[in-house]
DNA sequence: AATGAATGAGCGTTCATTCAT
DNA sequence: GATGAATGAACGCTCATTCAT
């Protein structure tokens, strides 16, 4: 019993995973996710309590862990030797690289397509935290750098991971890109950074 | 009569204008912005067809000064002495400020709140765009580079700009701000960009 | 087995009398009754056709002795020697308080929380019985009244009396109160009555 | 316009009306409103914002009379010369009968069939006021009675006043059994309320 | 006998669109 | 040209009842 419970909420998952990606949260319908995954409208509302209550489940995981991957940049800091920001973006390209192995649609939906549902600040809120990461490990580093181009690059930097995520499948490959990716973000940061004279 | 006509549809553009701003593609309501222009909800369907439509008529030239923008390359490679990519990226940087000089908020529209519309693939449209662009002229310069890359950059740099547009008011310090990131995408974006040994 | 099912049906009764008692027929839910029973909602249907069956089987036996307690009037009016209406009011007053001795709880669900249900008529029915006997018992004496009049003294007394039961809890104070109520209801009646000159 | 709109909804609140009267509050359907009412659903909520709504607009100004007639008793018991309770019972129930006069199907309604609407609490509402009354009249008289007994009396005073005035069309009659039902519950009120000895 | 997962018709409500005036 | 009342399909969600085990 515990068994085929845990079957068909599984199956309304993944069936809500295709029609949020599809049509994104608003433009999702509760039948249609019922209907694909084989579940009478009735019998969904057994294992998910609103639309909106579907999207969290399916979204909570990639959401808490990135978050947490935010919130130990401290540990990071104190503990590493590899420090700076290159030091920090190598550590967040790696946490994400991570949380986007085990729920990469997940990652992309609440990134993309959550609109109008409770996590629909989920895109400006992971940019602030890492801008503000970003800020943290530069004023350390005496480097002053103009905050709007910070956030820029923070906000250029997490989608740059997801595209590379989503579009590269070999695994050396995708590793080789994303140094790349750093190489391109951070390396002599300061001197492109700097005010011109 | 003529007259009068344009002047309703104005309204009714900007009440939707601010509509779509606040409330997304799907989440905006016919009603509302039908009340918002003073003008009754039958009325408005005389100007315009369906919510697509009105979404379409707000947004589409934006879309269409951007895909010129696009398009004209071959007018800039072969009249400009200033070439290479980072002619080409300072070209595009004035196009897009001239363009959200005059749509800067269409522009925004159609950029994050177009979901759920006819222009929903207007981003990875314009990415790929500049993305196709970038190649050639690199090509040009026989520079390699890998496409994951520079499509990522050029998504990057699409959207920073967007940030910038947004955000800084000031014209001087606008100026100086996309200086800057050109400088940072594009300065010797060569090395950058290189396979690494 | 016999005896287990009697007591998983007297559980289902229980709960289903919390639950009309607190939400009425039309509000109260068959899944909170088998809950509250501890019994799953398949097996409740074994032992109820429906949830208008529930409620019938809990208020059927004080219905039935309401309306067996009116039927007999013609057994009290030959046998007895308090005659009149107050010797039936007396007797009717004795017999509703013993039933709400036994069946106070669905005396008071069949009252007040049947709409929606088959017994929602329960108390025009009641009324209009009481009245009847109240019709013949003063024809008897001769006494004319007006019908109306009548059938409203005659609710007046049943939710007269339901108030009392409900109410009071001491069971001396109880009879006093019942006591007066008949005086305040039937005591010089006929002169109360009377066609006004 | 105004007026058909008036029209429409006047024919709504009828439709309501009906509907509210035969199934009760809980057990009325929008839909079956709409239909009856010759509406659309969707015209039906131009008109109002819910289910409760439409119950609400109904019933509230039997309610708000009912109310400021109770509220009233103090200039009541001022200026008038016919005072004790009978008087009270006196100007309560010609109250009564002129909201019955053009609230009689609403008063019905409010009073037996508002069984989940934000009204359900009307009757004891209206019992505990009237029993207030009554209570402030016999202790400036110096009548001692019973809380349980008085409040008996308000409900059923009440009550019997709606069955009057939904039975009795003829209106001669009508003032005749009111009169005559005023002397059946207060004449001698005081010596039937007596405790006994 | 018992479970509780599953069904599906139907609820109150919304909103893009149409139509009578 | 303009109004805004009217439509009705469709939405998210509920719950009495049934069915596979």
């Amino acid at each position: 019993m515990q068994y085929q419970k845990e079957e068909v909420r599984a199956r309304i998952l993944a069936a809500a995973l295709d029609e949020f990606e599809t049509h994104g949260y608003l433009g999702a319908q509760v039948r249609r996710i019922a209907e694909r995954a084989g579940v009478s409208t009735g019998n969904l509302y057994r294992y998910f309590a609103s639309k909106d209550d579907i999207f969290d489940a399916i979204v909570r995981a990639s959401y808490e862990r990135i978050a947490a991957l935010m919130a130990d940049a401290s540990s990071f800091c104190s503990g590493s030797q590899a420090r700076g920001i290159r030091g920090l973006a190598k550590h967040l390209a790696a946490g994400i690289a991570d949380v986007y192995a085990t729920h990469g649609r997940q990652l992309t939906v609440i990134h993309e397509k959550s609109a109008g549902s409770r996590h629909e600040d989920f895109l400006p809120a992971v940019t602030r935290m890492i801008h503000e990461r970003m800020r943290i490990e530069l004023t350390r580093e005496g480097i002053v750098a103009d905050d709007t181009l910070l956030s820029l690059i923070a906000a250029g930097f997490f989608s740059g991971m997801a595209v590379l995520l989503r579009t590269v499948e070999e695994p050396k490959r995708l590793q080789e890109l994303i140094g790349r990716m750093l190489v391109f973000f951070f390396d002599d940061l300061e001197s492109r950074l700097a005010e011109r004279q």
